[in-house]
DNA sequence: ACCGAACCGAAAATATCTTTCAAGTGTGAC
DNA sequence: GTCACACTTGAAAGATATTTTCGGTTCGGT
């Protein structure tokens, strides 16, 4: 059984060696050692069988199914068919894709551009890997929750903050929780209807899975925004939001990418969210634009 | 049965299209249909296997092969390959253009595409109309400020918090305040040294210009991240940073690019800052890292 | 009508891909 | 430190796809 053509090759270009950066982490060794031959050299991976690509790596054949399968393809021949569609593409349109780490002696132009470079690439990343179909089932959650409990800690408060300033704009009722203790104790309060959201990079902040857990046990609809597909937030989360995991360098912390990438999902969210919620989403936003004017200097008074 | 030039020449296709008209003559009957429908829909054969191109046509599988052959391949297997690859090409043909904006009605993938590739756009945008003499200075400043103190209001306010954490972890003493009244009694205290620095989208939002007034009289470094480069905010500001202003659309608030802007400017900032006290940043970036490795449950991978 | 050559497809043979399963490996719990 | 368990992994069995073989059919020429 083929996939469907339109599967293969309806994503952009480049999308493939994106989806091995974010879904690396989530791989276990060998695994890893086939993605990295099939980012690093498409057309030369598309002339080999599922045999020769498992000697060249080093593995099995069942190991080369499996990464395929991770990847998003059925089996093996789908991915060589798209490798091979992916090689095509490399030989027309050239990619540019050149960057080096920042060093401690770069001038600041320099930081300046390879900082935009790299967050530009997360966001592709992200967007690439992201499940429109978790994504659409999460937005459906939010946009009929009766309220919205958001946990995270650290950077990843700061996004949860964010998320729920922004549907606090179009009139959802929602709250961030950075205090564990306090996060759990309002997740006691959640039943069925309500959603719990949970960000973390790791997938493994105690002080994040504890009330997701509970909102998870009292049935509400839970959400993990996470950077590990298999990492134990997911036990608890009915929707699990991927986010890329770009390769971080001494003087670009993980948390700088993960940061970007996760507020690329929380901004998907809300603008689902104000879609499917139009009716009172438009004029709230005009609401609290129109309030905030006031605030203003040059506004009035 | 006169041949149309653009058939011959216009598309990328076209030397597959021309192998098959070449070869028809000398092609049978059952071959000419599986060379027509080859060259008439290779992403829709692409997908198909032997036997499934063999019923499409109302061939067989070895007629299927004995074509393939005729076109100089060593055998179906290969031809799909090159069918798959032609397909891509055509495919990557047709340019993404993503100018439109978001809709009510836009399916969550199309969210997801446009969302990310607008962030992509602020960021370039930004990258580019940073002024990096003074975005020196301001690094300069914060690597040498006996201690910093942050503004930002809303959203703007996420970002103070965010640079204040990133810079706490390389062992500076930096402070976001989202208080004005707070903010302005801190103000009181700085003295030339000190940072003051205010992140305002408008730059006339008076809660965040007041605490910064008071600073700069004090005769600390005061730093203002703006998208109004002329705005009321830069009168009490030695070093403007702007951020880039993209249009705003009904379902894309402004505050969703001028976030984006202003944490690109703060991460430059941040790594600065790191670059410049390297000596003492990069152990303690080391040290926080260690430091939360034991609030992380261990998890798989 | 008969013969021979080319054409064609059914089915066997082969190659390739997928699944299963048991052994190996590391990890946390006690 | 040891045990138990879960995860990883590759070998081999099983399923599918491709290629080859081979005999029947068609068609033109005699």
């Amino acid at each position: 059984m083929t996939q469907d053509v339109k599967e293969i090759f309806g994503s952009p270009g480049g999308s493939l060696a994106a989806k091995v950066r974010t879904l690396a982490p989530s791989m276990t060794r060998s695994m890893q050692r086939v993605a990295e031959a099939v980012a690093g050299d498409p057309a030369g991976c598309a002339a080999l069988t599922v045999t020769g690509l498992a000697e060249l790596t080093g593995t099995s054949e069942a190991t080369v199914v499996r990464t395929a399968r991770l990847l998003g393809y059925p089996g093996y021949r789908d991915l060589r068919l798209a490798l091979a569609g992916l090689a095509a593409q490399q030989q027309s349109g050239r990619a540019p894709a050149i960057t080096t780490d920042i060093a401690v002696d770069d001038p600041i132009a320099d930081v300046v551009t390879k900082l935009a470079y790299e967050e530009q690439q997360t966001l592709a990343d992200t967007a690439a890997g992201l499940d429109t179909v978790q994504l659409g089932a999460a937005v459906t959650a939010l946009a009929a929750a009766r309220r919205t409990d958001v946990y995270g800690i650290g950077a990843s408060g700061l996004v949860a903050q964010d998320l729920t300033q922004k549907l606090l704009r179009i009139g959802l009722i929602a709250h961030a929780h950075s205090d564990p203790h306090l996060a759990v104790t309002n997740a006691v309060q959640l039943r069925s209807g309500d959603v719990a959201l949970a960000i973390t990079h790791s997938g493994s902040t105690g002080d994040v899975i504890e009330p997701l857990r509970v909102a998870f046990e009292r049935g509400a609809t839970t959400v993990a925004i996470t950077g590990r597909p298999n990492s134990p937030v997911t036990q608890y989360a009915d929707l699990v939001l991927t986010t890329s995991t770009s390769r971080e360098t001494e003087l670009r912390p993980a948390a700088m990418s993960s940061r970007t990438s996760q507020l690329l999902v929380v901004d998907c969210l809300f603008v689902g969210v104000a879609q499917r919620t139009y009716e009172t989403a438009a004029p709230a936003l005009a609401a609290s634009y129109e309030a905030l004017a006031h605030r203003h200097r040059s506004g009035s008074r």
